[in-house]
RNA sequence: GCGCCUGUGGCGGAAUUGGCAGACGCGCCAGACUUAGGAUCUGGUGUCCCCGACGUGAAGGUUCAAGUCCUUUCAGGCGCACCA
């Protein structure tokens, strides 16, 4: 019979299920492992072949761990709340509910026909009120803790989703999900401390296995820099603070500037002999969106504060207050000294107003012409006490000496905000507080948690932006939980990245109704072994998680500091024309039809095949078929199966090298090569034109995590009525996986004149010899004087001649 | 602007520590089988002036030996972006 993979895919899909093959147990002797995935947003438009790339790769894992006699957890969920959902629901007017039901019953088929090995009795679902019972109670204790808080404050107003965002989600002045333009807007916002974590969210990346890239871009993200504060005396007698990281250059500050909403600026506004201008600037600047700060960043803009000078404490010299936007008034104080002379942002503002520029790091060219900020080397000049040292000694020698005075202070600050946590939209968790008259902000009693989403009938935000749960006017009155008085629901909602926070935990323990996991099952399962996803969530979902985390370990809720223990990442599929795939460019390849056309296990095993796994790559139709063609050799190989159960000798170094180099090549998620290796393999057995019947079961065991349906098909003619895919991974033995034989190649001057048939246990003297014997090598060297002989034992020998 | 990554045949991509460049697959060419082939099997396939030489974006360098290390540079991608 052909291969037909129609027959049996699903048939195989069914015994899993019906056997509990992949459900995990909280118990037992054997070691466990947690394979985990970032679980989809089940959107309206299915399932995009991107994220089999990831969900295979980790069910390649986790079906050898099984193999491998591991108690491993796989589990599969649904980050279902968010924007798209309720856009569609507001346009087609059907509750949000229903779409993501529809959705993820449409998600969930396409999943199962590509048979992944999740145990689906763990299931998750962050709109679920049993789930997001627990994400309202994990907010009730950072509030509870003083890590929430609420606060007016000016957020990034997305213009078409109307909603504000937290700073990862605008992206160049744009927000990141519709692509609208991002507004300043002054709005009531309930914040995480997530500031608060930022040092150990730094330090603890440390002891963990991530790939580099994502340890250096939340390391960038969380900005961690060391400076000093120093304290400037104003003409009005008021301190003006500054942050600097070249307290070194302090002899060459020229002027100061304050951000223009700078609260000094109202303070000293009485002194202020222009006060139209400053006034005037000001207002432009607090009009200016996100994205023209960022585009226009280069042309300087400022206003100077007539009548108020500032004093450098190190040389008691009077300098110009300036006011401009160059100055973020949310990093560090919101104001600084500038240093023109070695600063490229101070020296293009010195510039455009003509103010002095003074050199006090030799080492530069013109400092007139061009900053110059190197660190490394540069010697301090016109910079009193500090004269002749560098750069690295005159840092620490400033410091102390300001602390001294008690002029200023070694201080460190991060790039890192808090978390804007509320949204005014309806698709979320309500945030379960009260606003009480009296008591002010309440936490409700655990005992009445879920608070769940009130049923309105449009779903629409307000015109000025307002949550849609302003209309579920009887749901918002409620009584204080403290004094018992009347009080109103919080009705703004919690952001997406609220449920995905924490859902790693939920799968240790799915069904708890008194706690957000047990005890036990925490302890079992945590942490998270291996953890697979995108590099568009290092910044947003996996820092907030993190910080999640580190907070529930510090109330003693879970056992670990971190909740991922490894995170890898694979690179993006892209369509055939090497673009994203996209509806608009029409390039968009979905997985029903391939499936429907090469079968699941062809499906997967093209997308493990494709490339390295953490580089994107465009899909190829030509490739996929030249899969389906290799699994299409594998089956009609059933044919030249002999009964032997033992290796022949033809294939025995052949197959104990293939099990090392499959092996090997999944644990580095060197899928590619792995299935390279397999191919080989059954070209081999082709030549031949038999194949063992011991040699036949340990291809398809090695096949199995990439194909599992096939394998287990061609399994069962040979098996003893078990499952292949809990079957033992093969074992190999290192001695024979070694060559008796092994041939060298024989260089004279770089150049390959040779190859040679020596045996492998030859030293590097016989290697020399056997080489210097052979007739070509002799002949490329005649008449020439041998230099120096060069040998590696079982790769070459390079002969130097003159 | 700063930081990181990637450049290898017609294409996707291989090449632990510097040690046979182009594994494996696609495509292409030829042969076998066939009424037929967009099926299957077998063989071939980097380039050229083809018993030899040249070849890993470009130019230098280190080395007996460089895709791999160093310097400069070009192209593409990603991240951050006035963070003092």
């Amino acid at each position: 019979m052909g291969y037909d993979f129609k027959r049996f895919e699903k048939k195989w899909q069914d015994k899993w299920e019906e056997q509990g093959a992949f459900h995990a147990e909280t118990a037992g002797d054997k070691p466990k492992y947690f394979a985990m995935i970032e679980f989809p947003y089940p959107s309206g438009a299915g399932l995009h072949v991107g994220h089999p790339r990831s969900y295979t790769a980790l069910d390649i894992i986790a079906r050898k761990r099984r193999m491998e006699g591991y108690n491993v957890l796989y589990p599969i969920g649904w980050d279902a709340f968010g924007l798209p959902t309720e856009n569609y629901a507001i346009k087609n007017k059907i509750h949000p509910k229903i779409v993501t039901e529809k959705n993820i019953a449409n998600f969930k088929r396409q999943l199962k026909m590509l048979g992944f090995s999740f145990d689906w009795t763990r299931e998750v679902n962050t709109t679920d009120p049993e789930y997001y019972k627990w994400t309202q109670w994990i907010f009730l204790k950072l509030f509870e803790h003083g890590l929430a808080y609420k606060q007016e404050m000016p957020i990034n107003w997305c213009t078409g989703c109307k909603v504000g965002l937290s700073n990862e989600e605008v992206v160049n002045g744009v927000c990141e999900r519709c692509g609208s333009e991002v507004v300043q807007r002054r709005k009531s916002q309930w914040m995480l401390r997530i500031t608060e974590y930022a040092q150990r969210l730094i330090d603890d990346l440390d002891d963990l296995d991530f790939i580099e890239k994502v340890k250096t871009q939340q390391k960038n993200w969380i900005g961690r820099s060391e400076g000093a504060e120093v304290t400037f005396k104003l003409s009005t007698g008021d301190d003006m603070v500054v942050y600097t990281t070249r307290c070194d250059t302090l002899f060459g500050a020229t002027y100061v500037v304050l951000s223009p909403e700078h609260e000094l600026v109202d303070k000293v506004w009485d002194s202020i002999e222009n006060p139209e201008e400053v006034s005037a600037y000001r207002e432009a600047a607090s009009k200016k969106s996100e994205f023209e700060r960022t585009e226009l960043a280069k042309d300087k803009t400022g206003a100077p504060l007539k009548g108020i000078y500032a004093v450098n404490p190190a040389n008691g010299e009077k300098l110009p207050v300036w006011i401009s936007d160059y100055v973020l008034v949310t990093y560090g104080t919101g104001a600084i000294m500038a240093v023109p002379a070695h600063d490229t942002r101070d020296f293009e503002f010195a510039k455009k107003f003509g103010l002095p520029i003074r050199e006090v790091v030799a080492g530069g060219e013109n400092v007139q012409e061009e900053a110059y900020t190197n660190v490394a080397d540069g010697t301090l000049v016109n910079s009193g006490f500090l004269t002749g040292m560098t750069v690295k000694e005159a840092i620490p020698a400033m410091i102390s000496w300001l602390e001294e005075k008690g002029l200023g202070k070694k201080k460190v600050n991060f790039k890192l905000r808090d978390w804007v946590f509320s949204r005014q939209r309806y698709w979320g968790e309500p945030i379960p507080l009260v606003y009480c008259e009296k008591c002010g902000w309440v936490a409700l009693p655990e005992s009445e948690l879920p608070l769940t989403l009130p049923e309105i009938d449009t779903f629409e935000p307000g015109e000025n932006g307002e949550s849609p749960l302003k209309k579920a006017t009887d749901w918002i009155k409620t009584t204080c939980p403290h004094c018992g008085g009347p009080a109103e629901r919080e009705t703004d909602t919690m952001p997406q990245w609220a449920g995905s926070s924490w859902y790693f935990l939920r799968y240790m323990d799915p069904h708890n109704s008194e706690a957000l996991a047990g005890s036990e099952a925490l302890r079992y399962w945590s942490p998270v072994d291996w953890y697979n996803g995108g590099m568009e969530h290092t910044t947003l979902h996996l820092l907030y998680s993190r910080f999640w985390h580190k907070f529930l370990y510090d109330i003693g809720v879970v056992p670990t500091k971190e909740p991922y223990m490894k995170r890898t990442s694979h690179g993006m599929i892209l369509g055939e024309n090497n673009e994203k795939m996209s509806k608009s460019r029409g390039n968009v390849v979905n997985p029903d039809d391939v499936v429907n056309e090469f079968g699941a296990d062809a499906f997967r095993t093209y997308e493990m095949f494709i490339g390295a796994f953490d580089q994107s790559t465009p899909w190829s139709n030509q490739g996929l078929k030249g899969c389906y063609k290799f699994l299409e050799r594998v089956w009609n190989l059933k044919d030249m199966v002999t009964d032997e159960n033992t290796y022949s000798a033809d294939f025995e170094k052949l197959m104990h090298k293939l099990i090392k180099k499959v092996g090997e090549d999944f644990e580095r998620m060197k899928f590619n090569t792995a299935i390279a290796a397999m191919m080989s393999a059954i070209n081999e057995f082709y030549k031949k034109g038999s194949v063992t019947k011991a040699e036949f079961i340990t291809l398809l065991t090695l096949l199995n995590p990439v194909a599992p349906h096939m394998t287990e098909e061609l399994y069962e003619s040979y098996g003893d009525g078990k499952l292949l895919s809990l079957k033992k991974w093969p074992e190999y033995d290192e001695e024979k996986t070694k060559d008796d034989e092994i041939e060298i190649v024989v260089q004279v001057n770089g150049k390959i004149k040779d190859k040679l048939m020596i045996s492998a246990g030859l030293s590097q003297e016989e290697t020399k010899e056997a080489a210097l014997a052979s007739d070509k090598i002799k002949q490329a060297v005649e008449g020439k004087t041998v230099v120096k002989v060069i040998a590696v034992p079982g790769k070459l020998v390079n002969v130097v001649v003159k």
